[in-house]
DNA sequence: TCCATTTTGTTATTCATTTAACAGTGCAAA
DNA sequence: TTTGCACTGTTAAATGAATAACAAAATGGA
């Protein structure tokens, strides 16, 4: 019926192979071919069997004596969760958070790059901001359908992140990761990740209160 | 045995009660004195069940006609997961990320302050970066027992991670939140948070592409 | 040869969280 | 009054995720 073998993965496993990948390609780096699943885990903190079944999920098996082949993994992780081609990412909001974003992500992951900037600001539009190109918001539609950009990350102002939104959804983008403290709606066939840095921030701070 | 009531909130819901605040705080500004759980529920686009349920195990209770009190409800939110005194944030590693959280905070929460940064760079010590003072990571000891300091942020590039985090909890941290791509593990008695932007946004590329 | 060890792959169980169901209540209008 | 409506508060069911349990396989050594 699908086309596609991976339907129903855990979120959470998703996120869990992204981290693995990360993992195994140091531990290339460092010209190890094998690992065990309860050195992964170690890795990670988490727990072998964890590892064991995100991997049976994909269905990948590794050798009963030497463990899985660090080379084959990466390949399928990457197999699942990168495009082809590659995807292209906008980012939305040229304040701090964007540019620390762009810096942080600069030569990170090869097939998911952030290739462009809006803003509505003069000052920050129509040049180069941490190397990549800044257009004002207007040119959403012709900038985002030219590229064929599917990925957006939200950084602008919390009062302006609704409408942001809207044009971003109207100019075909697919996904979005909203780091803006106000949540969003989007249609059904887009994707929607949130995530709430202050909300995370009050969390660790309740728990230290509750354990002192 | 316990002297707090809320040991068994989930985490999800302390998480939302902050969102929560949020919410209501601009509604309180809008002039609105009392709102239902469907509105709540509205502005964070979450059932109205969930904003019931989550109001219930925090013990509040609103009026049948008029919904919940607002001040009331942020006044019993602030209660729950702010400290009375208010507690004191340090930030450890000052690049880009590190810079653009403080200045995302600035003024954001009167209870919840990034006072103090930390780097090795010599060119980031001794000085205010981002209105905040900083200093050499070798202060540590010193400056966040003498300010109480119990919460950190950690923004350090990932190789740095593990024996930043065996300093910050040496140092007295009971709470850490974790930017960096690496997983790192502390001690039973100190909270941890991990958010890795790196996995969050291959997570959208993939739920992206499986729709496509 | 056979036994102990170590590891994988998978099913079963437990735990956490969300969603659904519904009883109870107060007001307003007939 | 009484009926209907629009809420709240709470219990029950369903879903999602992590953990535990264990069979099966491969190796090395007794």
């Amino acid at each position: 019926m699908e086309n596609n073998r991976y339907k129903n993965i855990p979120h959470k496993t998703i996120e869990r192979l992204s981290q693995y990948r990360r993992a195994l390609q140091i531990a290339a780096e460092k010209g190890k071919t094998n690992i065990f699943s309860h050195e992964i885990a170690a890795l990670l903190h988490i727990t072998a069997v964890q590892v064991r079944r995100d991997l049976m999920l994909i269905g990948y098996s590794g050798s009963l004596r030497k463990g899985y082949d660090i080379n084959d993994l990466i390949h399928l992780i990457g197999e699942l969760i990168d495009s082809p081609k590659g995807q292209k990412v906008a980012i939305f909001g040229m304040g701090d958070l964007g540019r620390a974003i762009i810096n942080y992500f600069q030569g990170k992951r090869e097939k998911l790059q952030i290739t462009v900037g809006f803003d509505i600001n003069p000052e920050k539009t129509n040049r180069k901001i941490a190397g990549i190109p800044c257009y004002h918001l207007e040119k959403i539609t012709e900038i985002i359908s030219n590229e064929g950009i599917k990925i957006g990350i939200l950084t602008v102002p919390g009062d302006q992140a609704d409408e942001t939104v809207r044009l971003m959804v109207e100019a075909g983008i697919k996904g979005i990761l909203n780091y803006t403290p106000t949540p969003v709606e989007v249609p059904d066939d887009v994707y929607l990740e949130e995530y709430n840095m202050i909300s995370s921030l009050e969390k660790v701070a309740f728990y230290v209160k509750e354990k002192g």
